[in-house]
DNA sequence: CTCCCACGTACCATCGATGTCGGGTTCGGG
DNA sequence: CCCGAACCCGACATCGATGGTACGTGGGAG
């Protein structure tokens, strides 16, 4: 399919796509005309890239990573390295962290939204200076 | 406290400090010779900020969030307008949802470590929490 | 009074993914 | 053949927090 389409099916901008490709994360065809040509499993690829953006891999981790994931084709093409292994646990871990930080930062926003309610039940029935 | 000491016992550099001063997130008083005078709850308070820019939210959103925050020195000093609850509780969904993308990407990150860990000895892995 | 470090302000640079713009080319239906 | 839509490419702009630089000043110890 062309970039257009991949790009509504995805929801991604042909912008993004054209980086991604900039990047090594994608390889699509060119037709003779030099207009790209991605397969159907682009559309997977394009969705999981997506969300390692959202992990905050850059796109060189994630240019290693790809093809050492199960495609929608088959097995992985590649086995990660050693080093790639040891960076991937690494990006784990961040993520961990990433993880505790935001089950925090998410009780902190309730406590507010929490007093912000018996606040505003205060101000229908005031109880005195606080 | 001046912001020399504040930096090191947050850990967050100088220039940072004088940038949450410029957000509106910090307001020491000053010395007659100008420098900045930090109390003693700032380092609380700095260390809450980058809990929540770690958490996605824009030094504006964290501006009209800190009043309506226990603070060290006791209750809120200000309680939160039903319109900053409303944006309050979008950014909660938001880390909701960052936070399910983030467990993703961490098992597709297991998946690759793993298929490397096959066929080589067994290696011990990290199992955090699930 | 003099040092010198810590501090002040102001400004420009950086990172990475994405937006946007402009001018040229390909494609496919009529 | 013609036209408009879709595509290509290259280059510049954007966002926000932070780093870095340059240059001037406060402030405490000697």
């Amino acid at each position: 399919m062309r970039i257009g389409e991949l790009a509504r099916r995805t929801g991604v901008s042909e912008r993004s796509l054209r980086y991604y490709e900039e990047q090594g994360l994608l390889r699509p065809d060119r037709t003779p005309g030099g207009h790209r040509d991605y397969p159907e499993s682009a559309v997977d690829r394009v969705i999981r890239i997506q969300e390692l953006f959202a992990a905050g891999l850059h796109s060189a981790k994630i240019a290693q990573l790809l093809p050492c994931m199960r495609d929608a084709d088959g097995g992985p093409s590649e086995i990660a390295t050693p080093r790639l292994v040891a960076e991937l646990a690494a990006e784990r871990e961040r993520i961990d962290r990433m993880i505790a930080d935001l089950r925090r930062s998410r009780d902190v926003l309730d406590e507010v939204i929490d007093t912000a309610s018996e606040g505003r039940a205060t101000v229908l029935r005031p109880r005195g200076a606080a």
